[in-house]
DNA sequence: ACGACCGGGACTCCCCGTTAAT
DNA sequence: ATTAACGGGGAGTCCCGGTCGT
């Protein structure tokens, strides 16, 4: 589990990385306001479980009050799932080559947000799938914010596709997104000690083996050419 | 909106399957009142929409008190998801040929839960994945529900089999899933206009051809964490 | 400011008028939690001010729940505005002589409900207006729930009236409670060393000499005969 | 929805009112800001209901911070109750003649202020009374801000007057405006379709008749108090 | 088994005060 | 000198669970 080193130099904390534009120091604090409550908000989190833990208490942490806690995230399992890569998946999107094929692409995305995270703060990446493993609601929240990025994602391809190449496409994200999701949950079980860009690499090659020992079922019933 | 008649005369589409053990009366008399109670809620869900339908009033039309309703739903969410193939399946595994491979079994007690409920009753299920298709609330506890099962199935399968082989089983077994909620969520959009069985396969067609391009990934070991 | 004895010898605290038929043990036992609270909250209104004054802070008084004083009152201001002569409304109702005119019938059943709790209990009445006089958002529902009080009155009245006598009704109740509104002001402005029934009585004169001063419009623009 | 046209000739009947003083040109540009945020409010009020839309919305569709919405308007509520006469009252006042009776006063200002909206812009005046109507708390704050209105008119009279006296017109200003008010909403509920200004003096026909039906209650000063 | 009653936490909305930016 | 941004706080609604009596 190594310990994220900034490229830059700068002291700040939280700092980001290599930004095509940069922040406004609006967000800059604002992503600052919203680490320090996660940091409290998982701190409890981890001291009294997810359902112990009220809102009120964890705005008192925070030094917030309740109303202000939801100005920041509007729900409370928003504060396990909020991490700054969502900034970053747009510019991972600009640095891969032009004409990658889109299934190629899902992959590395979804691989660079996840490395990101934990290479730059793995303990904090732990906490929350700890949670995310746990708690059904957060679980369930996270795929519904995952399968958004895969249609915005799909929405912003360059190039012109059918409907039945989207689908592909969708299903093919899904499927890469299932299996993210089950090597996150066999290292956080592991509690951080594997390596969890391993295991993510494992998951994608078990998921290409088992589907494809599955019969298309087409032939069956459509005239499409065997 | 016709029931489905399968094309290829197979008999197992959504015809009543063989009930193993039949039912106990006041089983029986369970199932009719959540039955009462779904028809009650999906009506007012769609007059008012979801959100805006509370289960006290839900609780009325049904004539049941708030408190009753919670004895046969544990959640709000629950009155849209629950059908009655819950039951049904395991006698779809009964009936399962010793040996198949298990994505494939996977792939038919997907199909057979959903061609029982398409051949019994199209409306609800059509009103059912309305809903489910605009409230995530929704549908994230019918993605954990469905998860849930997979991992019932998994461990219920014969055999020993590694860690390895589970994570393929349970890999493919939920992109079969993604695929079949890709199905219905087509299905509902042309309003139940198209064959939600034909739409069925062709998603698992896309997704065996999507999963196909990618290139596996384990050989290059870790040359680079990031 | 006589307090009032209960005609009747029943020794539990809060004896209602005698009913026509008497309430179910259910709705006793909410009748006094609903004083019990109003209670609480008077003092505390008294004591901070109505604004100054929160429902966490009524219902600690209470020994109830926030949640449970939204039972009891859907709103703040109706723990102010809730006395137990709504109950008594349809009792007067019954005993006012068959054939009496509408607009005397309203005067009556006003008057009798003012006079039930001044007899009763004048000293809640007198805090209860002190509020009521104070803060325009529970005057304002105060109306609004008068109006509705001369609403289900009109339509419960026996026999049939064309829309324009209902106007006429309706237009005479109005300002039958304006005059009792201003009767209650007044009196409550005097801190209850005024008798209210005669500030009641004078009001409405007052209402019937102003109201007779003005010349009809009508011959100005319509046919029906002068 | 045709402006009235007075059958009376008359010609004070929503023509524009001759200024006393002009107004400066910041107030001017107050107005105009005013009435915009009042058009983009009561659009959205008619497009998803008063209580469905949130004052961001509002502020987000005429183009103004949240904040600024209330520099405008103190509450969401008197959005949709304020109008440009308020400025026309004082105008009317002293063009009164003097010594006129003041109730006769009263039911001019009213008659003229409402008379000025409907010609000036009944389409919008119609929707702010649709609202009006169907929503509670609106109505109440109208209600508060004629009280307050007929307040100030009685403290502007001319003269010494005692307090019997000032009761006599604060009653008939009361019962007056419930007969605008009246009057107003079986005009809404005809959707425009009827004359407002001849429902209005119908309405003030039918409250003198009503009250004259009552009989004083003087003499009989206290007979027995209940 | 059911219903009535109550509690509690999440969440939204209105409204206001303070601070910052223009 | 306005305007926006931000934070705070109270009211109110909804979901859901526990308890008790029947």
């Amino acid at each position: 589990m190594s310990p994220a080193v900034s490229p830059t130099g700068e002291t700040d904390d939280g700092a980001l990385p290599p930004r095509t534009k940069p922040l406004g120091s609006r967000e800059r604090r604002r992503i600052r306001t919203m680490r320090e409550i996660q940091t409290e908000a998982l701190r409890l989190f981890g001291a009294r479980g997810y359902d112990n833990t009220t809102i009120e208490q964890i705005a008192a942490a925070a030094d917030i009050s309740p109303r202000t806690f939801f100005r920041y995230f509007p729900t409370k399992e928003d504060v396990v799932l909020w991490d700054e890569y969502d900034v970053v998946i747009e510019d991972s999107l600009a640095r891969r080559p032009a004409g990658e094929p889109p299934g190629e692409l899902m992959r590395a995305i979804t691989r660079e947000a996840i490395a990101w995270q934990y290479a730059r703060d793995p303990d904090r990446l732990l906490a929350r799938h700890h949670i995310l493993f746990a708690v059904p609601a957060v679980r369930a929240r996270f795929v519904e914010f995952a399968r958004d990025g895969i249609e915005r994602l799909i929405r912003g391809l360059p190039g012109e596709r059918g409907e039945a190449e989207d689908l592909k496409i969708h299903l093919t994200a899904l499927a890469i997104l299932d299996a993210a999701g089950a090597a996150l949950d066999t290292w956080q079980r592991s509690n951080g000690k594997e390596d969890l860009l391993i295991l993510l690499d494992q998951a994608i090659d078990a998921l290409i083996e088992g589907v494809a020992e599955l019969r298309p079922a087409g032939p069956r019933r459509r005239s499409r050419a065997r």
